[in-house]
DNA sequence: TATTGTTATACTCTATAACTATA
DNA sequence: TATAGTTATAGAGTATAACAATA
């Protein structure tokens, strides 16, 4: 329990690093911030079995029945392709559909089937839950700021995406 | 020029999509925030040739002279043997030194050559250009209080790395 | 026995391009 | 000719563990 800090000659590192111009650079606070959240969220959905990006599929799926996948690429940053693996192992494990549309039949509509929409409201829960304790340290009205922030950050650069981010 | 916007049928989505409960989700907006920011980071720096990371590991030698393997690796949130990689590189290309150090024989001091101080600051100067660009559409005010309550948050969930970020 | 750093290996994520089918 | 989606392939990034050298 105690460590005895007392006169630490270990190569250790008794001393904080500084982070000189790095402090204000958003490449690297943003690349930091991911490497904290992929790792935390290990914790909190690994043990539901889905690949990094299908639940946000999910959640979008749910939030706008029958988006084409080029549309989950745009708004995700995606490629084509990668929408297509994802995708495809979503409708192989039975949680999403791809309807046909009337009109065009070159692209597919997706949708969430019942066992589809089970599975979003588990992973909503646990991301929400993840979120939370990634922004634990902050109040209230910091949280509201830093996403509301982020959410206009991103509405800027990704105004061919047509997301709604308001 | 031109492109008759009138009366579109296309399946390209007319619609804006709707981001649900992502909308405040953390991981999400990280994720995607990661994504713009990685992407237009190569039109910053990708011409200098150096791999992801290893313009910040030459500003934190740079801002902490003889520091440690294992340091940047707490620091960064890498493995030590991604760091021996990324480091190894940087020595090859004559930008960074292992100096011994006098007592403990098992850890490499890194420290910038002269060659390797001339990159951190043209890379410097780039990744401020590109996290000017990131930051365009907010206010100073603002991007005070976003990279000020992105540190608020690494701050709370790094304290192992012993990294200054007031 | 614990720690720094190296090496080897595999796995995930991402990027590119050629291909099909529809329009 | 252009678009939605597929397939195949290569590359970058990350994770794991066994190892050597030093403490």
């Amino acid at each position: 329990m105690k460590k005895t800090p007392v006169s630490r000659t270990t190569a250790a590192a008794p001393r904080r690093l500084k982070l000189g111009p790095l402090r204000d650079n958003l490449g690297y606070l943003t690349r930091v911030l991911r490497n904290v959240t992929q790792q935390s969220s290990a914790r909190h959905v690994d043990d539901l079995g889905h690949a990094t990006g299908q639940i946000t599929m999910l959640g979008l799926i749910a939030a706008n029945e029958g988006v084409s996948q080029n549309e989950l690429a745009g708004a995700m940053l995606m490629r084509k392709s990668q929408v297509t693996s994802l995708i495809q192992d979503l409708v192989e494990r039975g949680l999403v559909q791809r309807a046909e549309q009337g009109g065009d039949r070159r692209y597919n509509a997706l949708t969430l089937t019942p066992p589809g929409q089970q599975a979003w409201k588990r992973a909503r829960d646990r991301i929400h839950q993840h979120s939370d304790e990634l922004l634990g340290a902050l109040s209230p009205d910091e949280r509201e700021q830093l996403t509301a922030l982020v959410r206009k950050l991103l509405a800027a650069h990704l105004q061919d995406a047509e997301i709604d981010f308001d």
